[in-house]
DNA sequence: CTGAAAGCGCTAACAT
DNA sequence: ATGTTAGCGCTTTCAG
């Protein structure tokens, strides 16, 4: 059946795809296309070869040829915790259904992440930035190539649109909640000179109420190890910057012999599935939403750039996600009606 | 300072620097390649011309003229979860150590997945794809091109390299234990027929203890739903697929006033973070290290192609990485020093 | 409807 | 050490 595949160590080409049908490779780029200006016949036989041939057009020369990528690219911290995973993942969702593949890059703190990003920037149509990931300069430096950009939970640059979550209205809300439950004396553990989301939490924590402030990073083991200084003498109550550092306190006040709420009370953010059965009393985000907000906005701008190459872009947009607190149990006894 | 920027809506080109530095494009290319055929004094005007016009190459031009890609994908059905997340990070940070970008994609079990993997397969020098993502058919359609592959967390596909976990003996051993506590009415919720990674854990179930099938998807609600039903005449024990299923099935426990698992015993698998503050018995897989395996196998199969063109490839790679049982409350109580 | 040919931005011989 | 030039694989005028 003349199936003979090729050397197996080379993709096909338009070239031999045109040859094997007997036509021009223009001919060959319409038809597989879809382009109308083809022939039924022609078209069946473009297909054919194409199968026999196994071809799939190289992205590079297509994209090269276009002026596009038709790809978006997303840069984070980190994927660990479900936090970034959920955001990459309303992302890749919603740039897929604009026909645009995406690119992750984590950046683990590396300390050649502002290359890697620039890098990247090369190879995308647009870039999302998630929060402190590079420094304020090289976001200017990629806005001012003209690459569309949206910065996420990151304080906003000059002309970038920004999407954040809404951090300080809901920390204040939740210390509300935390004094109305009695306690008195508390500590804050996270950094807020590391995440401006820690900041605005801090923020509105500080405004309701005096807590004694733990530097901490995000992650379960660092509030354990915070922790297990900080129960020594215990406050009342201990809001922490995330989710994790949360769970790293509970099982620091676990092994410290001490019960949540009763003993000391404690709360997260984010809101992970962890939360939910550690019986934390923490703030939902709605990530995956943050994701696909970005992917949309990348995708105006992009095509407002297209559209109209030469028009003065539009100013740059601001948006703040809403937030819920979730309370459960372990910032304190609740009635029985509350909620899980 | 002549810092004028351009047209704001366009980036810079090779040629533009060339133009600036006052020099052709091939000592642009040689200059900022840092090659060793170009003066120091052309290097720097080289250099200064490239930063006044923020100029970054586009991978496009490079990625075809190199006659690579410099990115590698991989394709996962969904990244909810964490236990893609973890898979794709570990990928991630390996593929970065070899200078790959990395693209992603989720089929969200989308009708369309074959086509997209296919144009992202277009776009890579080697592609990890996991579970059942997409046929075996695509999947030998694209190792017939010569594409780099790898399989994760799926049955092996002809000459393709694969990676797994080990299922059915920790499956026995959770089986065993199960037997331990003497439970000795079983049911298994999840649908073998679904991923080979459930068919392996049913395997080794079914192959120790008779249990009742309960087919089920592998998410929360999934669980919940099942258990509903399940609940009403409660098995000693209930196997679940995943953790995610097992964590459906405890909240169903406690809406229908059922303890575990005093009432009834439950047990997971992947070892979520939440499976640690659910008490939950389940088996941990080393998800970073699928990933990261996967990155390294890909690089080698392309270093050995681009070195190599025409030898033989070597033959297909196969791999199953160790799991561990990971014994917590759900399963069954046990002596006080049992770990957490 | 189809083909020839000019790029897209960059690298890599090949000259000089 | 630097410049010229030919592609890389594809899309897209521009001519038939």
């Amino acid at each position: 059946m003349a199936m003979k595949a090729l050397s197996k160590t080379k993709a096909a080409t338009i070239y031999q795809v045109a040859q094997r049908a007997g036509v021009s490779i223009a001919t060959v780029s319409r038809a597989l296309r879809d382009s109308e200006l083809v022939t039924e016949e022609t078209r069946a036989r473009v297909h054919a070869a194409a199968a026999e041939l196994n071809f799939t057009p190289n992205r590079l020369g297509r994209s090269l040829a276009e002026g596009r990528h038709a790809a978006n690219g997303i840069v984070f911290p980190d994927l660990v915790g479900p936090y970034y995973a959920e955001v990459v993942l309303g992302y890749e969702a919603a740039a897929a259904g604009f026909g645009s593949s995406v690119l992750i890059l984590a950046t683990h703190g590396r300390a050649d992440a502002a290359a890697a990003v620039q890098e990247l920037a090369g190879r995308v149509d647009g870039l999302a930035i998630m929060g402190q990931t590079v420094g304020d300069d090289v976001v200017e430096r990629i806005a001012a190539t003209g690459l569309p950009l949206v910065l996420l939970a990151r304080d906003p640059v000059k002309d970038v649109d920004t999407i954040r979550t809404r951090n300080e209205r809901t920390a204040q809300a939740l210390a509300a909640h935390l004094l109305g439950h009695g306690h008195r004396t508390f500590a804050f553990l996270g950094d807020p000179g590391g995440a401006p989301d820690v900041a605005g939490r801090y923020a509105g924590i500080a405004a309701r109420l005096r807590a004694q402030l733990v530097p901490c990073d995000l992650d379960l083991e660092s509030g354990q190890a915070a922790a297990r200084e900080l129960l020594r003498d215990p406050p009342d109550a201990i809001v922490c910057a995330n989710d994790e550092v949360a769970l790293g306190v509970h099982l620091a006040a676990e092994a410290a012999g001490l019960r949540v709420p009763d003993d000391v009370a404690v709360t997260g953010w984010d809101d992970l599935l962890a939360a939910r059965f550690a019986h934390l009393t923490t703030v939902s985000q709605p990530m995956r939403e943050l994701g696909a907000t970005a992917a949309r906005w990348l995708d105006h701008r992009i095509t407002e750039r297209t559209t109209d190459p030469a028009g003065r872009a539009t100013a740059a947009r601001r948006r703040v996600l809403p937030t819920e607190l979730v309370v459960r149990r372990s910032c304190g006894h609740h009635p029985p009606e509350v909620r899980t």
